[in-house]
DNA sequence: AATGAATGAGGCTTCATTCAT
DNA sequence: TATGAATGAAGCCTCATTCAT
């Protein structure tokens, strides 16, 4: 993660550092933790994540280096916690849409719109922060780890949905469909973010992938 | 990428640093590069980018730190060759592919599988690399331009292929259609290579993917 | 040049300043700015712009080569610094002296005896030192300006002194004559330090110097 | 051309690094000697002496960096070299001068208009290069010696030469008077050449050291 | 708790010099 | 002897992190 530091690349295992020294445990502790994660989320979308530098954030939070190191033991858990954040997001919107998806009488296209549209918006903003949390190599083993099985349990819980509708064709590999269909979704959506296309060109973007997913899927 | 290192009073000079400084003009020299990138693509295969530092490249080369910098004018410029390279391969080989895809009368399954497999081949070694190179933030402007115009006309090259073949559904926007293939070839060939999947995994996802190919073309 | 003396405009907390409560974070800086220009001024003196390396300077100093770069954003900014405050020291001197020049009643030869006195003691200590800061070649061109500018306006206020005076000859280029005055008391008194002569060739150095612009002005 | 009659200005015994590591015993040495020498001059003209690489000299001479090892230890020894080919031609010119000075019937101001007018013409050229040979720690201190030694004997003849003319005030110090005398020369010839003062300045400059010295030495 | 000055390991890069061809 | 590739010590500078106040 960090980059000449060595520190990570070494790191044997023992505490994560990545976790907060403290639970902010009143209030103001937590407004402090919110402004430096908020500034965080700027600068490296703005900077990347080696020239983010950690007096960077602190000076975009308002608050002294000093203070951002009483919250976070290293430069590594401000990403580590920004992850965990989206991470969380995402999960939760996509248990969400399943759960429409699951539940609704809706046809498949109109459903996969919605889907798209929700995943689009969930990346919109602050791409390069996207970017950089989709470049793995970047996070700690352990959230990789948990990501990996958010992405599975995603995946299963997608292909059960799959499999209960019944304008999905039936197919001898529904873990693999279930894969592909939260990697279309998750890529192209990033794609379309992160390449800044004009508006227009998203638009047909989003269709088209609709589209593929209908294809793809339809009975 | 890079930053500037001060030192205004002693350097007047200051040229475009990303273009090698001199020619390989004899076999040592270009014994010399190579060593040097094919180092490098080792390091930052395992490293990443900011943690494969210039002297770990030398060292792994066997070379001296001072080698490396006479035919690399910074660190920013082993990447760059690196990515170079990589972009010329990968259109040599897209462009193999589309005329075989062109001039086959073979059904578009196999001849998916083929591409497939070929650009899963282009991936496989260093999917850590591999992964820098697709994180554009790190290359520069010039090359990432470079890049985006070989894949415009990649995809429009693609596109072409695809209004020409009977067994492909006719759309009202080929461009797009062609720029998801492009890019959905890119990414799952990517992905697998890169989550290191077992090899089962990997079989599985290749057939899927063109299977999804197939289900999102076909007429 | 050096950034943030970080003094009067960063006051954080802007209390009546009746009361000094002088912050003791801000004393503690400005002893550490001092003790670097302090330990260049010895370094650079003993040996050279291009030997008097930063870490030297730190290490003389007493901080660490971090601190150094905290308070000077490169090796010129340290070289320019002490440059200003020589520049401002003999300006301010030269403004003293022709003060003196244009308001007493004493004979030319006393007073020409004082100004020369006075600026061999300006040149005294650290020879090597002013023999870097008369290279003109490594300050920064705004610097340059900036002391050319002093100089002219030093040439035209003598100027304008010697015309003045009743015991210095009318000439017809007074600007020349006094761009010599100025260079000549500069010229030798530099000479006469630098080289480091024996005290005894020193004051007759002095008193020579003295006598030459007395032949040189009187009418 | 320098070297060979290096004896008479320099060194006892034992070989300094700075002396060429063979005599250029050959024609195409010789040539090779000269290229180099000749390069420098305008390298170190236009970089300075540390941005005024070796191997810019090498490149700039047209020989290799090899070459150039072959003929000079190291880099210092090329600027001694050209130090000591710029002492002799000045001394030389001195004592053409002087003897001049000595022999000739006219009065005082012409001969001086041609002294000086000598002196700007052999620092006309390469004017950056005369500011390096001036920056004394640059050279080494056997050539520094050899310089003072040099300059000695100048203002002794100077000295002898000011005694014998009639025109000349008869004063209580005349060694300091010609050592006065050799460094306004010096100097403001130097002023005018590396100040790179218009042309209409300079021949005032010229015309005002003319007088300046005539003032001070005339009877 | 908050502040921000201080630290120093370590990265990038240069260039005088050596050496194999 | 000429060439130019190779060497590596040493310089400048950054920035994550610590610590005194």
């Amino acid at each position: 993660m960090s980059k000449s530091r060595g520190q990570s690349l070494t790191r044997p295992n023992n505490r994560p550092i990545t976790q907060p020294l403290k639970q902010p445990s009143q209030q103001r502790s937590r407004v402090t933790v919110q402004a430096i994660l908020e500034a965080a989320i700027h600068i490296f979308d703005e900077f990347g994540y080696a020239a983010g530098t950690t007096s960077r954030i602190a000076s975009r939070a308002g608050v002294s280096i000093g203070s951002l190191y009483q919250y976070f033991p290293n430069k590594d858990s401000i990403l580590t916690a920004l992850a965990e954040q989206h991470l969380a997001e995402g999960l939760a919107l996509s248990v969400n849409l399943l759960e429409t998806l699951r539940t609704t009488s809706q046809a498949l296209e109109p459903v996969l719109h919605d889907i798209v549209g929700h995943m689009i918006a969930l990346h919109e903003h602050n791409p390069g922060l996207h970017r950089l949390l989709y470049e793995e190599g970047l996070l700690p083993a352990q959230l990789r780890q948990t990501a990996k099985q958010a992405e599975q349990f995603l995946i299963e819980e997608v292909a059960r949905c799959l499999s209960q509708r019944a304008d999905v064709a039936v197919v001898a590999d529904r873990q693999m469909q279930a894969y592909f269909v939260v990697h279309a979704i998750e890529h192209f959506t990033h794609r379309l973010v992160i390449d800044q296309a004009p508006v227009e060109f998203q638009l047909r973007g989003k269709s088209e992938l609709v589209g593929m997913l209908q294809r793809y899927l339809q009975a």
